[in-house]
DNA sequence: TCCACTTTCGCAACGCTGTTGCCAAAGTGC
DNA sequence: GCACTTTGGCAACAGCGTTGCGAAAGTGGA
């Protein structure tokens, strides 16, 4: 590491905590606090901060008994970035502000059958229309969410399932040529956890997925842990009864057949125990500190399922002599999390 | 990140290429090239390690039609440190140089249910036989590692199974009054993966140890990921068998059960199977690179294992249309894994 | 109303980091 | 023997966060 490289390591943790202070903002002093610097590093850095139009006064703390501490916030509006849900039937983008606030929306309907270059013109067309004209101003990127195996540190596709043409497709690439701005691609489970992550969700959690199918984003130290392949958070055929039922997959008494068959019955308790089970499972082996759920299904009947998992892990927990982890429903979109995938590394948060 | 923090990281970049290249050396110019810095600075930086004694030259390569690159190497015996495997029925000790070496062992038999004191005594015994006196000369430290749910941030144990008397006791504390040197205390199973990580193993992967129970270390990224209370690893009583037979921890179906159920009847091949159908599940969740086994029950059979928890992931892989991961048995014991506690922090591993 | 005191925060000087420019050293190859 | 390549140290340098210090802006008691 250099010299630019601690600059800039030092500059993103003030932006980060300038972005967590929110509107109320943060004074110069608590920046120092929590970043271990010195009052005057901090200084220095805000000052090119306010040069560079990110950050901005905004009123003083009370005095406790000397001069008041000037209060700093960013400036939402002197960057944005625009995140896309590409998801097997919709495709939605949003347009968000350095805070991560969405402040324009686009919704319409997609086909993946209708081949790679229809739908890359697609995406294109839509997130133009968020971004603003080319690459001036202050448009910082377009991040790309899906489903299905992907390599995101070269924005290649593996597989979408049922769509073979699309193997290998290199849909980074392609958007930037098209676009002219830096294009981030990952899958979809992976954007929402680190939506919320950057929204204020604790240091280590998991984020279960369940939809027409059921995966997993995993955030570990605050960061998205996706693995050497992009392939981590497969949490759905982890196989929790052993020569059980067949699942699509091709193996047996797999999470995710167990707990749609049992949604498909109309039995949400059983699906909650057996997603409970899954996320019991995940919660010892990596010692995360919150389990949020999150899509269509869970969301179709929020409470039976946040009360189902938490009795299956308060009950393990209750056996261990240890407090149970919480379980709550997530709050935020993909395409916001999608977002981020652009925002985050100029809030200092790289790969994990 | 201030500029002594800078420094101690890019000396701590540089220490570590230098351990990993071995007795082997290797040159400056390949250090500028894989910490990213230039000629210039790895100059500087491997001077002071000179000066300090850690590192020296060591010949020189073949002239590629200029000045041949002089090769520098760590020197093994500027420092050492000590690990402890304290485990239910034994200690066993060593003595480990820079590269992790070991050069000296002791082993003796321990009874837990003595007490805290008598047993604190006699680790400090031994741990000071191995360390040379006090905390003058070159001895870096005391790593411990031991079975049961503790705190590794503050060397404090929860419990340890079947003797309550030691719930809450501040370990590391009681040790360093004791040596007057810095003592850190993790999970038997993370020692044991950091030891292999450091060992040179992939950036990622699981080490799942079988013996009495059923435990995992794993390190992601090159760190050990401990989780928030140092709970991460918990694999044995990951429930893969809904409503399967009773396991002592109270749950039903627990990996750990089924295996060694299966051992106890000499099914061994059973025992694979289902150990393999854990790994597979922790594979996908996490994405690792490879799997490790480890312990006595594995060492008793390790062919058998390997290709049996080998079978059932190659399976998964086959299904998925992706390559299988490696899985082979550890090479490396928990007491050199405890010694890297200490050196780690010397080389930049830090925890995850 | 004044004045001592506290607290914030910027300017200037500083020590230290890695970087750049330059040159000596030490080889190869015609 | 000489031109050339490559390594690596010395010296000067730009830029990082730090330290010393003083101006600014409050509080609170006399």
């Amino acid at each position: 590491m250099n010299l630019l490289a601690l600059r800039s390591h030092n500059t993103a943790l003030v932006l980060d905590l300038l972005r967590t202070a929110g509107p109320d903002g943060i004074s110069r002093l608590e920046l120092a606090e929590r970043t271990a610097l010195t009052p005057q590093a901090v200084s220095k850095i805000t000052a090119r901060l306010r040069d560079a139009g990110l950050a901005t006064e905004a009123g003083r703390r009370a005095s406790t008994g000397g001069k008041p501490r000037t209060v700093l916030r960013l400036v939402p509006e002197a960057g944005h970035a625009v995140g896309v849900h590409l998801d097997r039937d919709e495709l939605r983008a949003v347009r968000v502000d350095l805070t991560g606030a969405v402040v324009a929306e686009r919704r319409v309907p997609v086909d993946l059958g209708v081949g790679a270059d229809a739908v890359v013109r697609t995406v294109a067309r839509e997130a133009r229309g968020l971004m603003g004209d080319g690459p001036s101003g202050d448009g910082l990127g377009v991040g790309i969410a899906l489903p299905g195996p992907l390599d995101h540190t070269h924005g290649v596709l593996h597989r979408v399932t049922g769509f073979p043409e699309w193997d290998g497709f290199p849909l980074r690439d392609a958007l930037e040529r098209r676009l002219g701005v830096p294009v981030v691609v990952d899958k979809d489970t992976n954007a929402a956890a680190l939506g919320l992550a950057v929204a204020g969700e604790a240091g280590s959690f998991a984020y279960l997925h369940l939809g027409t199918g059921l995966g997993a984003g995993l955030v570990i130290g605050g960061t998205v842990h996706r693995g050497a392949r992009t392939g981590a958070g497969e949490f759905g055929h982890q196989v929790v009864q052993l020569d059980g039922p067949p699942c699509g997959c091709g193996d047996r008494g797999c999470v995710e057949a167990l707990c749609l068959d049992a949604v498909a019955r109309g039995d949400l308790a059983g699906a909650a125990r057996v997603l409970g089970v899954g996320a019991g499972n995940l919660v010892a082996l990596l010692d995360v500190d919150l389990v949020l759920l999150g899509g269509r299904t869970v969301a179709a009947a929020a409470e039976e399922f946040v009360r189902g998992v938490a009795a299956v892990l308060d009950d393990r927990a209750r056996r261990a002599g240890e407090e149970a982890v919480p379980v709550r429903v997530a709050r935020g979109g993909v395409a916001e999390g999608a977002a981020q995938l652009v925002l985050g590394p100029v809030f200092g948060r790289t790969d994990g």
